[in-house]
DNA sequence: TTTGTAGTTGCACTTAATTGCAATAAAAGG
DNA sequence: CCTTTTATTGCAATTAAGTGCAACTACAAA
């Protein structure tokens, strides 16, 4: 599995140097189901090219999310997720007493996106988000 | 300053103990500006009371939360911060940018909070979120 | 007031994430 | 192809937060 171009010349583009850890990077977050962390990426990475380091890891999937390249979210396991932005966007809501994750598509916050836009002029970055609360089952 | 009877009372009547430590722990959270982070806490207990422990502090803060009578919420500057939900709701907008921090007041998110209790029976915690992106100078 | 017990705490350790800094290497230009 | 510049990496250390477990203690009951 290689990176796929586009990401690649937009790093390119904007000035940034494609490492072979870069690569090997990529290609995990690119090629694997998503909602990945960052010590699953290392694993992966390591497992096929042992001259990586975690930071490294963290270092380029800060880039990549300061890129709006991948999103980062908390899904509540203890660890951030990371996904890739060419997969598309959506939002999870999350069960604080069961666990349980439900998806929800990225249309539920665009009037809120909105709102915030034309209001306080903010732009704000609602690409995957997770909110959390209870579920139905969990309610009572 | 002494914690307020209210949260105490909610403590004793749901079977947790009152010890010394809750109590030093509870009047700074109460009688500090609110937004006071898990390190700020311990700091100012120790300083009276120096027979506690950091962890106990994050504990407290768990138990607290899981009670609903304190928020947690990462304002993104690397320490999550607790506001007691007597002090009132509100949201905040963040520009990841210039790290301003704009007030949101709580009934923005009234309306997200009730499509999603009735399209999805999900009662979302939304009561002191932070919402990431770029304000109004940094959009350029 | 004493006792029993289950909730709490302190301590040491672990984990996820971040950072300073010297060494390294990508990539543009000669 | 070689040199130069500067982005990037590896390493070691740091920080915020969470956890297992034995010792402790709040508090209800005797």
């Amino acid at each position: 599995m290689k990176p796929s171009g586009k990401i690649v010349s937009r790093l390119s583009e904007q000035g940034y140097r494609l490492t072979p850890q870069r690569m090997m990077i990529l290609s995990v977050i690119e090629g694997g189901g998503g909602h990945i962390s960052a010590e699953e990426i290392y694993a992966q990475v390591a497992a096929k090219y042992p001259y990586v380091n975690i930071s490294t890891v963290y270092r380029t999937l800060e880039l990549l999310k300061r890129l709006g390249l991948v999103t980062e979210t908390d899904l509540g396991d203890g660890r951030l997720r990371y996904h890739p932005a060419e997969k598309g966007h959506h939002h999870h809501l999350v069960c604080t007493e069961c666990g349980v994750v439900i998806n929800l598509d990225e249309s539920v916050l665009a009037r809120l996106e909105d709102v915030l836009l034309h209001r306080y002029n903010f732009s704000a970055d609602l690409k995957h988000m997770a909110i959390f609360g209870r579920c139905a089952n969990c309610s009572e």
